[in-house]
DNA sequence: CCGTGCCGTTCCGTAAACGGAACGGTCGGA
DNA sequence: TCCGACCGTTCCGTTTACGGAACGGCACGG
């Protein structure tokens, strides 16, 4: 805050390069993408020296014109591990839901070393996860399951449940969490 | 223009809903996530309703507090659906690998009707199926097998192999493929 | 039965992103 | 050499997302 021009989240310039590398990539000038993606060169200058806020909107006439999706000029889906812990990473790959349940798709790695503890989810919620590599031990803190690669492990989340890799290879895994009918059912 | 309210591009009215989703899955309150994550409650209300037009700094503040990626709210993160056929679409959302393979990690869904073939693979190649929502019978052509919600299957695919919904249900599911160690270890 | 507290929405003045136009700089052809 | 076309930036009035405060609705407790 304070301060005058620059104001920006760490994140702003970074999207502004992206879109600079995508726009000379494609050998475009930035009145031509301006013309074609229907915002105004000021805005464009703007946005790629990241001394402006783009509003969701024109981030979405840009990139929709350079061919690419939203998400490739925003930081890589890889890139925030949302961490759990010291021996679990996850990342959040994708969201989605139906008329039952919200679901979120990770994936999970977790490296050797002592078991890690998570604590309960609120009632309902199950976690599935499938293992790539590695052995895995998880489940309910109390009575967790073995998988190796190829395995595939399922419990109720609402007690306390623990991740741990057996062996000393890092264990690869894909996490899905189910949340039952997070919403009264409206409409 | 015209008009006063509505004013989106499609994307917006799912990214609110995406918000919306994620807040009442961690049980929190309109109001509270306001205040966490510092920003104005009709933000917030007008943004989950699909009626603003949010700017990055505000998504940024969001979903920092939610714990997720910003990607995570905007529309689907592949965008390229990779699509296999009539009945069956997929989207790949990562790719990664070890000493030992190469993984793609799709998320899938099968839309009720006839089954869909898929050729065989080149040997070793693994798929393995958690389904979300609906039943899915999958597996090699001539001994294909069932799972519903939650469930878990899990072939080699180099037989030619099928995919059909059981019921009127739509499919979701997410696969894994898993391609062995594609080279003798070169490079 | 009526406060009290919190919910989510709506109203409103302010700050800032927006598009259009003007600006200086560089290149190429007459 | 001059001139026109185009580049990317800056200026400026308009549009709109922003936060704070007020509002009606619902659940609890005295």
């Amino acid at each position: 805050m304070t301060a005058a021009a620059p104001a920006d989240d760490r994140g702003a310039r970074e999207v502004g390069r992206r879109i600079r590398s995508l726009r000379t990539e494609r050998g475009l000038s930035l009145s031509e993408l301006a013309r074609l993606a229907g915002v105004g060169k000021a805005t464009l200058s703007g946005l790629e020296n990241g001394v402006r806020n783009p509003r969701l909107e024109t981030l979405y006439a840009i990139t929709a014109q350079l061919g690419v999706p939203l998400t490739a000029v925003l930081s890589a889906p890889g890139e925030a591990p949302t961490v759990r812990g010291a021996a679990v990473g996850a990342t959040l790959l994708e969201v989605f839901g139906d008329r039952e349940a919200t679901y979120e798709l990770y994936r999970m790695w977790v490296s050797p070393g002592p078991a890690q503890l998570s604590p309960a989810h609120s009632g309902g919620v199950t976690e599935h996860v499938t293992v790539f590599s590695g052995v895995l031990r998880a489940g309910p803190a109390d009575a967790p399951l073995t998988a190796g690669p190829g395995g595939y492990l399922r419990w109720t989340s609402d007690v306390p449940h623990t991740y741990a890799a057996v062996g000393e290879e890092e264990v690869h895994a894909s996490l899905l969490l189910r949340y039952p009918r997070p919403s009264t059912l409206d409409s």
